[in-house]
DNA sequence: AATTAATATCGTAAAATTACGATGATAAAA
DNA sequence: TTTTATCATCGTAATTTTACGATATTAATT
């Protein structure tokens, strides 16, 4: 029980989903608004932007990765991550056609 | 552990994440597309249309009815949904407005 | 070379999700 | 009134998510 059925689905109602779950939980939510605004931060601005710990927003910002949400680039000894603007407008497109 | 934080975020952060997370299953996907390509139908069609059981159709329904995005109406012994477009637009644009 | 700072990952526990069959509830039909 | 059809809910098991502390990892700093 409990086990997911993806391949019953078609690849489109696959990737809508994933990209609406990713954006499924207020932490990650906070996370894009404020890559918004800011443009874009390293993981540290995040940790003390969030009441949450390092650990758990690593966790948040792995998972906005993952589906092309959001970016991450090596800056020194930090990540600066942004916002993908292509993944975003295929989120919102998809949203809209649907 | 494992415990919501909803406590901690904005009731906007919250409200989008729980459309989202509405979002975030290819069932429910399917299940809101089909309704907008019939525009209106009954339990039971979705049933013989989607490859799971009737109680887990009814599960990804309530899901849907819980944030607001469908609406059920009685309709003899039968419950007719349909896609509450008020809602759905509420989604469209706090996607478009993030 | 040792330290510090910024992230990621691991291990783990609690909670939530997902799926199904079985059972209840309700209204039409016989 | 009994049966049938439609849908919801309950109980339950497997899976996934969420959160944290502890522990790597990596690069700048001292």
């Amino acid at each position: 029980m409990g086990t997911s059925k993806k391949n019953l689905f078609t690849p489109e109602q696959n990737r809508i989903a994933e990209l609406a779950k990713a954006l499924g939980h207020p932490a990650r939510i906070a996370i894009l608004q404020h890559l918004f605004s800011v443009n874009a931060c390293i993981c540290n601005d995040l940790v003390e932007e969030l009441p949450l710990s390092q650990s758990t927003i690593s966790q948040h910002l792995k998972a906005l990765k993952n589906v092309g949400l959001i970016q991450g680039s090596i800056e020194g000894k930090s990540i600066c991550y942004c916002v993908d603007q292509d993944t975003w407008k295929e989120a919102k497109s998809i949203l809209n056609s649907l």
